[in-house]
DNA sequence: GTTCAGGCTTACGTTAACGTCAACTTCGCT
DNA sequence: AGCGAAGTTGACGTTAACGTAAGCCTGAAC
């Protein structure tokens, strides 16, 4: 009953997520859940970390990259320098991801441009693969 | 100098890959250069081949997919039911890499939302991952 | 005649983020 | 006692598209 700590399960639950990628998160150290006994009881700190860690992958961070974020927090010296490191952090992927999106964007006019033309498109394919 | 084939060397410079990736090519029958004893010559067919390998990785088509368009122009049985099969792939493809292109544009907005608010955004992840 | 570049084959390594066993232990319940 | 549910720790498997290294061959150049 005790709200601030959850087992395994209810953070699975809450989260959506599975027991194997909870205890692979903690083994990145990205989680520490407290122990009674053998079970795994996470608490309020797990579940904030959680959080970033799921909104940083959609983001498209990659764990690692979270882990470095939620490290610098913990390490309670995020001054001005390591305020600025993270925020360039982020400003990098934006601009990965907007590089990544226009990239897209190129492949998906091409490809449209080809399907326009219909069976034609084929018709290409198989003239570039006779020649 | 007959220019029908090409050294694998040559190949690897016109089509700007490397030796691993012809062999590995060939290995997944995409590619069927010719022997002269050891090595590999490439004809023009090859080089059509090769050419819509690499224009299909960057419509995103797996190696596997590419396989199967190209097995299917091959068999010379690509009439009616086939071209309208390829046309299909083509087409999911391209839905595909619209819906990921969506998403990608809501992460770019979440995260811009985020960084608008400049180090306001870091204090956001300062608090969550302290409560 | 030897060195050297370039090619060849075979096979293991890489990366990310878990999935999927296998083999226990523990706990509450009957 | 016994049983099933739930949790735990390894440890190997998965996917894609090659990279990398080891060891061998071969023709051309000096």
């Amino acid at each position: 009953m005790d709200d601030d700590l959850m087992t395994i399960r209810e953070m699975c639950d809450a989260f959506d997520v599975t027991p194997r990628a909870l205890r692979f998160y903690e083994s990145k150290e990205l989680l520490f859940p407290l122990r009674e006994g053998q079970k795994r009881l996470y608490t309020r700190r797990d579940r904030g970390r959680l959080k970033l860690i799921l909104r940083g992958k959609r983001f498209g961070f990659s764990l690692e990259e979270m882990r470095q974020l939620l490290d610098l927090y913990d390490r309670g010296d995020a001054q001005e320098e390591q305020l600025r490191r993270t925020y360039e952090v982020a400003r990098e992927r934006l601009a990965q991801m907007e590089r990544q999106r226009d990239e897209l964007d190129e492949a998906i006019e091409e490809l449209r441009g080809q399907l326009e033309w219909g069976a034609e498109m084929i018709a290409s394919f198989r003239r570039s693969a006779a020649e």
